[in-house]
RNA sequence: GGGCGCUUAGCUCAGCUGGUUUAGAGCAUCUGCCUUACAAGCAGAGGGUCGGGGGUUCGAAUCCCUCAGCGCCCACCA
């Protein structure tokens, strides 16, 4: 067989997902298997694949192909969101472009433009998964948007709606004066920001001076309809009973007292703008005050305002103070940094804003998802993300549910002429029961209006684990019944409020059950230099430019390397460089052994029978130690395992333990046992680089068409001989010093050594593996130490190797006394332990029996050393 | 203003229900090798006293307190 020295994923990895995909592999239908489902994290439709996704991916694969080589049924199922504000956004920053306002559109029109755009860029990042080799079953590809999605999230609308926990009502929400509409309190982040602290002159009314009052904001005064002080404040008695004048604007407000109003804070002096501040409005509500909102949807000032009107409010906040102080109405202006919250989607500053919108009642919901995660029946790994959880559901407030949007889910409300409104799946359910509620039978449905708006991206993404199986429409069908709960749900973070707690309060609402049993929270893929990835910094590497690069296994595993649930991970190319470098070893590993010729009649040497039972019990032990890995969702460790099994276990110590001699053949037996400890490394390391190891196990042996590495069981692991390991970690040992003498010595690896046990050999069964690996011509036993020799400690055994005329006394004796000095300073710390009364008084047993032995060894090996140097010396 | 987490070799991280021969791994570094599987490689070596200080204990990287630095989350102080 010819192959190239090198491995070029590029010829395999296309070639290998056809396979799958033609076989059907990735498909999963319920059986009488144990199931095993995730669901993808849908990303949006129209977005690109990131580094983000590539981590997030590459973990969910990496489960569900184990499971599946677990024998389980497993199920990965992909989808897209269809991102309501985020796509609409990009839909009108499109239609600008071409010079089309949103406004000149009919919703019809602008949906026809928003479709037409999900057809052309949507699905692009599932197929960038498939490149990354993401083995989901694509005949259940879902959008939040299709027909089914669609149909649940409307049935669970009126659902919630007739269960009473859906409400329509005014209330202070978050106003995106770009994107003009309500976002819900995660849709805001909050920014830390220098600003101006503004201190205005209220004139009292009927007297000569002034309050004055502190703010941020002195473009709202147009919307002041009082001003308020605490109670208990000292300075401020006098304003008591008082009225006084709003600067520029002019009109008599009231003095009111709350102690809400901190003392300390400006002045003592609040200016009260119920329309525009969520503090403020609790107080208008308190007192009753009349509340004028003096901000059209944009962000520019209303004809309420009745000064500034039509421009922005922050052009108004630089007019107004110019205004001010010429009126010289301006107090001072001091610097001040506070947090200013700005639309996570368009990144404008948020307006507070009264508005009729609709939210559904948290409270009752969120008690069992809450429950759930507390007593460890959802886990969190890493678990820390339980107190974030807990406090977010213990203080949880009603959900702004709908969104002054066009692409999404319109809300299936439905306005009567003779007002109020009725709420139902379908208009021709709404006009029925428009009828029954009015007794008026002469109502057609164009008498109906339904309301404009559309609800939040994350009403139709919290019931997605329930909503790809149908769950919603079609209630305890046979999927649901199998699938459901699912096993992992793998995502950032960043979208545990958003999207996990809301999936876990679905699940429980709906199914009385869990969505998923454990949740893998991600880090973030930061650059080396632990920035995070961003398009201005240009540190975002391409990741399928990265794959070209190092093929997708190779990208996998640099992934993969350094992941830990929840931390960051600082991505650099160099260790998509190991990964491809891997990928290579494995590559010329495959080389080596398809290379050889296989003598049937040949005798086992008895090092290669040596080596065949060691890495048995190797493999077994390694694979155990992967699953229980698995089992903690430490991948990159599980990972580590695998890589130093084949690396250095496999490669490095038993393929030159059996490898015969250049030209020579090898007999079967070696031969067939490699092939099996090949195919069991290949199936173990599958689930990270599906496509090296579905490529060599293919050519591994001949297979037959639809068979697939993907579907076979992973190595178990189990019962090692320990005591063969043990042992077999002391050859190595010997081995390694019997080179490090070659290399000092500058001992050609051909020129023949004998080497000198002094004592008992506890290793003498695997001399032959010893004689092999260190190129010795022989092992003798001796009570003393030879001549001019090299010696060196495995264990408490004690090895030489005569060199005859090659010896470097000074070298020798240097290394000598180190070790000496090494020895005596661990006795002298083992012998303070002892002498400790305290400490043989206080220590269990076993500790004081290993200290003695140590001491004993130590001891031991001490007057060795001071002999073979005392002998040097002479 | 609350809460959480982190600080262990040059880098990225394990170890932390206290005691497994005076701290482990991968990468990087250094030395010697182009030895017919692999220079994207082989063989070997060096490198930390576990952020600082204090305490508990016979014994602490591991538990407690404290200081410093870093990060994240939540929060209506204008």
């Amino acid at each position: 067989m010819e192959l190239a020295s090198k491995y070029n994923p590029a010829d395999v990895e296309g070639k290998w997902y056809e396979y799958w995909t033609k076989h059907r592999l990735f498909h999963s239908e319920p059986d009488d298997r144990e199931p095993y489902t995730v669901v993808i994290p849908p990303p949006n439709v129209t977005g690109v694949l990131h580094m983000g996704h590539m981590l997030n991916n590459t973990i969910q694969d990496i489960l569900v192909r184990r499971a599946r080589m677990e024998g389980k049924n497993a199920c990965w199922v992909p989808g897209t969101d269809h991102a309501s504000i985020a796509t609409e956004a990009k839909v009108v920053n499109k239609l600008a472009a071409e010079g089309i306002k949103k406004t000149d559109l009919t919703r019809e029109e602008f949906l026809k433009h928003a479709w037409d755009w999900t057809h052309e860029h949507g699905g692009i990042i599932l197929q960038q998964l498939r490149k990354l080799g993401a083995s989901c079953d694509w005949d259940r590809t879902a959008f939040t948007m299709d027909e089914k999605r669609s149909e649940s999230v409307l049935k669970v609308f009126v659902d919630l709606y007739e269960k009473g926990l859906i409400y329509r009502g005014v209330r202070m929400i978050n106003w995106d004066p770009k994107a003009k509409t309500a976002l819900s309190d995660e849709e805001v982040v909050y920014k830390e920001e220098h600003n101006k602290l503004f201190y205005l002159r209220y004139k009292i009314e009927g007297e000569d001076g002034y309050a004055i009052v502190a703010t941020t904001r002195p473009e709202t005064i147009m919307g002041d309809t009082a001003m308020c002080i605490n109670p208990n404040d000292p300075k401020n008695q006098h304003l008591k009973g008082k009225k006084v004048i709003v600067p520029l604007v002019g009109r008599v407000i009231p003095v009111i007292e709350d102690d809400y109003v901190d003392i300390e804070f400006g002045t003592g002096c609040l200016k009260v703008t119920p329309a525009h501040d969520v503090n403020d409005y609790m107080l208008g509500e308190k007192y009753n005050l009349p509340s004028i909102d003096i901000f059209n949807d944009d962000g520019t000032l209303s004809e309420a305002a009745g000064l500034y009107v039509g421009m922005d409010r922050f052009e108004v906040r630089k007019q107004i103070e110019k205004d001010l102080e010429a009126a010289g109405l301006l107090e001072k202006v001091e610097p001040y940094v506070n947090k200013v919250g700005y639309s996570e989607r368009t990144n404008v500053v948020i307006e507070p804003k009264l508005s009729m919108q609709w939210f559904l009642r948290m409270e009752q919901l969120a008690r069992p998802a809450l429950e759930a995660v507390m007593k460890d029946d959802i886990r969190f790994y890493p678990a820390k993300y339980k107190n974030t959880y807990r406090y977010w559901m213990e203080n949880i407030k009603d959900w702004c549910i709908s969104r002054q949007l066009w692409w999404g889910h319109r809300i299936p409300a439905y306005f009567l002429p003779e007002g109020g409104y009725v709420v139902a799946e379908t208009p021709e359910r709404a006009l029925q029961k428009a009828i029954e509620k009015t007794g008026n039978k002469s109502l057609t449905l164009s008498d109906l209006r339904q309301d404009e708006d559309c609800l939040d991206t994350w009403f139709s993404s919290w019931l997605w684990p329930i909503s790809l199986f149908d769950g919603i429409n079609n209630p305890g069908n046979k999927e649901m019944q199998y699938y459901y709960p699912t096993s992992d749900l793998v995502t950032g973070p960043d979208i545990i409020f958003f999207w996990v707690a809301r999936m876990i309060i679905a699940g429980y609402e709906y199914e009385k059950d869990k969505p998923f049993r454990n949740v893998y929270f991600t880090g973030i893929v930061r650059d080396k230099l632990g920035r995070k990835m961003s398009k201005s910094l240009g540190n975002s590497p391409d990741p399928l430019e990265l794959i070209d690069r190092y093929g997708a296994d190779g990208v996998r595993m640099g992934m993969m390397l350094s992941a830990p649930a929840g931390n960051d991970i600082l991505f650099d190319d160099a260790l998509c460089e190991q990964g491809r470098n891997f990928n290579n070893k494995i590559w010329n590993a495959f080389r080596l052994v398809k290379g050889w010729e296989v003598d049937e009649h040949a005798d086992q040497p008895q090092s290669a029978a040596l080596a065949v039972k060691w890495f048995d019990s190797q493999v077994k032990k390694s694979a155990a130690e992967v699953a229980d890995l698995f089992s903690k969702y430490r991948l990159s460790e599980a990972l580590m395992e695998i890589y130093k099994l084949f690396w250095d276990e496999f490669s490095s110590w038993y393929l030159e333990m059996i490898k015969p001699a250049y030209g020579e053949p090898i007999d079967a037996v070696t031969y067939r046992a490699t092939l099996h400890f090949f195919d069991s490394l290949l199936r173990l390391l599958h689930p990270f680089m599906p496509f090296i190891t579905e490529e060599l196990w293919q050519a591994l042996e001949p297979r037959t068409e639809g068979e697939s590495i993907m579907t076979q069981l992973i190595p178990q692991g189990g019962e090692a001989d320990l005591k063969l390991l043990k042992d077999f970690s002391q050859v190595k040992e010997v081995v390694s010093n019997v080179r490090a003498i070659r290399l000092q010595r500058n001992i050609p690896q051909r020129a023949q050594l004998t080497l000198c046990v002094i004592g008992q050999n506890p290793i003498s069964a695997y001399n032959p593996v010893l004689i092999k690996m260190s190129s010795l011509s022989a092992i003798s036993i001796a009570d003393e130490k030879p001549a001019n020799s090299s010696s060196f400690l495995v264990a408490t055994t004690e090895y030489a190797v005569p060199l005859e005329g090659l010896i470097d006394k000074e070298a020798e004796l240097a290394k000598l006394e180190a070790e000496l000095k090494h020895k005596e300073g661990f006795l002298q710390g083992v012998l303070k332990k002892l002498s400790n009364e305290k400490f043989v008084a206080n220590a269990p047993e076993q500790v004081i029996a290993l200290e003695r032995k140590k001491q004993a060894d130590a001891e031991s090996i001490i007057r060795s050393l001071k002999e073979t140097i005392a002998a040097l010396k002479s």
